[in-house]
DNA sequence: GAATTTCTCTGACTATAGTCAGAGAATGGA
DNA sequence: TCCATTCTCTGACTATAGTCAGAGAAATTC
């Protein structure tokens, strides 16, 4: 498998790597080229650029003087704090950015170009596969504090989810608690899946002592569907689970949730007579696992 | 089609092209990497490297010397040409390049580690397609004069294979001639597919002025089997004789090459009653196309 | 045997893509 | 109001990855 994946990067990083990135430049440095790409036809501010392109402040701040005098950008003062700057493209700069989109345009054409009608649809399926697994690959999961502005963010998208889809709506007073202090260390753990910094999905735990572990607030976010993140989360919080003592999980659901309920049979879930009285719950399950490695 | 390319584009380059490269590299610059990588465990000498990296020779020297310098390759003169220089790994440039053989093997590790197996089968069944058509989209057709040297392997190997795969092996002088004045312009035409410049492929026509025009010396290098290289020939085969005037083409085969024979069916080619005296053949197929383009 | 070509090397340059250390202006918090 | 912080900018540097023009030695061609 690895000598595939060696195999893969080697032809694609001949093909892709060397033709996109050089190829597009050309007037100007690939440097130029990348930043006229990021400000994008809205503006942006400096820092965003900064961060986006993950460029030293002194570098950007050439790069941009350079655009500047080519009449490709204006920078201006942002109004709400002086201390921001704003980026915007000028006419030519626009036109810049659209020859530069139409050379990648073409790039990606003549890579088709040869083929022959059936090859190019395989090989464009081939190519979602792989970018969709590799998003997957990218996205990572650590645990972090539930007052973090990244988890409020999913708990607040998992709280509006579960009101549009529960046919009652929802109301987490209602419902059994999950608040922050319990999904802390040591009385809980919180996992964030994100994907390039940005919160994509989100898990915690709700620790009993000797009792089972409850799973609360398993969430993910629309966007980032099918790339196999919330299995991955229920395998991250068992594991933390079992690393804490736990060897049995518990969890209750809803039926409006059919593909979390998918998730959970297929995970090892075995559905189970109530044993609360969640009143949104349909369905409760509970998986028993192999106590921690010797 | 095209946005499903550049949108897989930019994630490869994201994720094979930042790490593979640069995170290679780490105690030498890349292009001293990219050498000693090049180099090989048999050695090279200068020139090849320098082809085969596309390299200023200048460039080539200096990267040699600083290589030369740290102790991890000799240089010493070849003996059959003193002008030509050879080089080799000492044992500390192996041992350097097993390092960053290892490097690239974890790096791959790395990009499938964070997926679960089923993800992971199809990561990898996915890049070997990308794979598998990207090197397809790589090939480059052209016609060449049948004397030229990489055309002459190709009749070298199709004569080879020939003589391997019919029940009693193949004495081109026995068969209907296709010498080389018969392959080039105006009396026909010689068709070679090259992947990275190494002929792996080729296919002609011998033209009959009004009456239909042959199809002649259709071979594919084992190497490239699967890759519709056969097909592309063909197909260009014809454009080409269109341009030339034809609108009629005749081939025929023998039995053992069933792959051919699949392949000449499925383009639109019918079997016709024998047209011809070929002791070796089988069958005799014949193909009407539109005239050229208005 | 002379002229031409091939192969490698050196020296002198260049552009790109940075890094690092401050400086100055604006803002936010105590 | 003052102090620390944030944000951007400039100047001074560096490493990498080249390019280009020739020179010298060996081989090939005429």
């Amino acid at each position: 498998m690895v000598s595939q994946v060696r195999r893969f990067n080697r032809i694609v990083t001949q093909r892709v790597g060397a033709l996109e990135d050089r190829f597009l430049a050309r007037d100007h440095s690939l440097g130029e080229a990348r930043m006229l790409w990021e400000i994008g036809p809205e503006g942006r501010d400096v820092r965003s650029l900064r961060t986006g392109l993950g460029l030293d402040s002194g570098y950007v701040s050439r790069l941009l003087r350079s655009l500047e005098a080519a009449r490709l950008v204006t920078v201006g003062a942002s109004d709400t704090d002086k201390r921001i700057r704003n980026v915007r493209l000028t006419a030519a700069g626009s036109v810049e950015r659209a020859v530069l989109d139409d050379r990648a345009e073409r790039r990606a054409e003549s890579l088709l170009a040869p083929l022959t009608p059936v090859q190019r649809v395989r090989l464009v399926a081939a190519m979602a596969d792989v970018e969709r697994l590799m998003t997957a690959a990218m996205v990572e999961m650590a645990p972090i504090d539930p007052s973090d502005p990244r988890a409020q963010y999913c708990l607040r998208s998992y709280i509006r989810e579960l009101n549009l889809r529960f046919e009652s709506g929802w109301d987490p007073s209602r419902s059994i608690s999950a608040a922050e202090a319990e999904l802390r260390p040591p009385s809980g753990i919180f996992l964030l899946a994100s994907l390039h910094g940005n919160p994509i999905g989100c898990g915690a735990i709700k620790f009993h002592g000797e009792e089972p572990a409850e799973i609360k607030r398993m969430w993910v976010s629309d966007s980032a569907r099918g790339l196999g993140i919330g299995r991955r989360l229920l395998n991250d919080l068992e594991a933390q689970g079992a690393a804490h003592g736990t060897s049995t999980f518990r969890l209750e659901t809803n039926r409006a949730l059919q593909e979390a309920i998918n998730l959970y049979r297929s995970s090892g879930y075995v559905e189970v007579a109530p044993f609360n009285d969640e009143p949104y719950a349909h369905h409760w399950f509970e998986k028993r696992i192999a106590g921690p490695a010797k």
